[in-house]
DNA sequence: ACGAAGATCGACT
DNA sequence: GTCGATCTTCGTA
């Protein structure tokens, strides 16, 4: 009897994705943002389960990067990015559109990854649903803001651990990486804008916009 | 209280 | 590629 349950689990691990753990994202920003192509986000409500593949990510660096939402201290909207690594960090841009971050590093840096792209993997047919597109539109996740509607993630997300069984990463592989500056930052000054911290899938048609340099 | 700015999107040329 | 919508957030008074 323990032999068979004991087989069972080995199965079921080798047949199913393995979900990322806290020292994926407990290290430095730039890292996890680059490891982040290839891996899977998936989200589980009670409309069913979607899920897609990484394929853009761009690391902030706060309080020293200007670009960051964090760049002038804690407030209310960035509390999460000040805390623990492993956790969401949600917010609405434009009035409209939510745009998900990862916090990672460690707690009291604010330092997070904005998921700006996705290749549909899993319950595309809802995210279709979610979206108004057809299920092959480059247009049904190729933006921070469209992804997160296609899987249904708002800011009731706000600081959810990615430990847990709703919201999380699992693992999986990357094509070649292609790495460029940071998309729409230049308000923050050049020196930052310049930074190559965005990190991409090269040739994936899923990518947001095409790289400038 | 007020006002300016914003890690975007979708429609249109 | 350009352009306007839309409304929250936060700094300043």
């Amino acid at each position: 009897m323990p032999a068979r349950t004991d087989s069972l689990v080995v199965v079921t691990e080798l047949s199913s994705a393995k979900k990322l753990t806290l020292e994926f994202y407990a290290r430095p920003v730039l890292t996890v943002a680059q490891e982040c192509i290839g891996k899977v986000l998936v989200h589980r409500t009670a409309e069913g389960e979607t899920a897609g593949r990484i394929v853009e990510a761009e690391a902030y660096r706060g309080p020293e990067d200007r670009a960051a939402h964090s760049w002038r201290g804690m407030t209310p909207r960035t509390a999460a990015m000040f805390g623990p690594p492993g956790r969401a960090y949600v917010y609405l841009l434009y009035g409209v559109n939510w745009a998900f971050n990862i916090v990672t590093s460690s707690e009291g840096q604010p330092h997070a990854v904005l998921i700006r792209a996705l290749e549909p993997l899993r319950g595309v047919e809802l995210m279709t649903q979610r979206r108004g597109q057809r299920a092959m539109a480059r247009e049904l996740t190729n933006g921070p803001g469209k992804l997160t509607q296609a899987l249904g993630i708002t800011g009731a997300d706000y600081a959810r651990d990615l430990c847990g069984d709703e919201l999380f990463l699992e693992d999986g592989l990357a094509g070649r990486i292609g790495r460029s500056r940071r998309i729409n930052v230049e308000p923050a000054g050049e020196v930052w804008a310049a930074r190559p911290w965005r990190f991409y899938e090269r040739g994936n048609r899923y990518v947001s916009v095409l790289p400038r340099d």
